[in-house]
DNA sequence: TATCAATATGACGTTAACGTAACATTTAGG
DNA sequence: CCTAAATGTTACGTTAACGTCATATTGATA
């Protein structure tokens, strides 16, 4: 597994900037490339793909601090994980906070239809009078 | 229509503070309230109105400024409107932002479940192992 | 080995959406 | 009429999530 890559190549393909990846890993949402020394840091595939999956995440909606909470759910295996009962709360809390948005987002979405569709009938009044 | 409150009465009602009201004032998001001369400013149900849907449509993650897009179109009556197309092409932007939105929660709320199972499962195997 | 692009490392700047403190005015109530 | 509570007006502070220099090293290549 020679999935050595450097900064430049990491934040090509992940579509971000190394400043969000060096902040990332001051926050801990990444974990700090290798390096030997006070040279450069080389990161690996999953690094890259924990990149792409915080991105995903963000456009949902999420805070940073919040995708920490579940970002490790994704990569790590569960034998190493030891707050289990704690992991698992999170995970159903989310879920309720996923299905509270769902809705809203569903109602927002009928609102709009239904605003749609007054607009265009009163088109067709005021074109055809 | 006696429906004239100062700004305790409603930002007690709409849920939100005296910086908020004046903060979305400044930026155009509500009607200024009324005043005579220099007084006080009295508000009216509308703009109660207006802030809660304001607070549902935050929620959603929409930005003040998207927010500024479609507010009017819950509140004014359609024969007021100039740009007629343009409405409707925000409208159905917006719609179509939604539906990608929710689509993508409802991935995040598969992962979620299948994480959950995942931990549930594992918990059964380590428990009775 | 010399050099120049790619990185590393601070540190200050930026935007959104208000919070908060300070001080001047207004208004309802006794 | 007088006072206390509510409101108005500045203006500086705050958090998140980076952007943007400036400067110092590092490392691939001619």
């Amino acid at each position: 597994m020679n999935d050595r890559m450097r900064i430049g190549d990491l934040t090509e393909r992940a579509g971000v900037t190394p400043r969000t990846v060096r902040y990332y890993e001051s926050i801990g949402l990444i974990p700090p490339g290798e390096r030997e020394g006070h040279g450069q840091h080389y990161y690996t595939e999953e690094t890259l793909a924990r990149l792409r999956k915080i991105d995903q995440l963000k456009k949902l909606g999420l805070s940073l601090d919040e995708i920490r909470d579940v970002i490790d759910l994704y990569f790590i295996d569960p034998s190493g994980i030891q707050p289990k009962q704690k992991v698992l709360a999170i995970l159903r809390q989310h879920l309720a906070e996923a299905d509270q948005k769902i809705g809203a987002l569903q109602q927002f979405r009928a609102d709009l239809q239904a605003n749609i569709e007054r607009f265009e009938r009163w088109f067709e009044e005021t074109e055809h009078r």
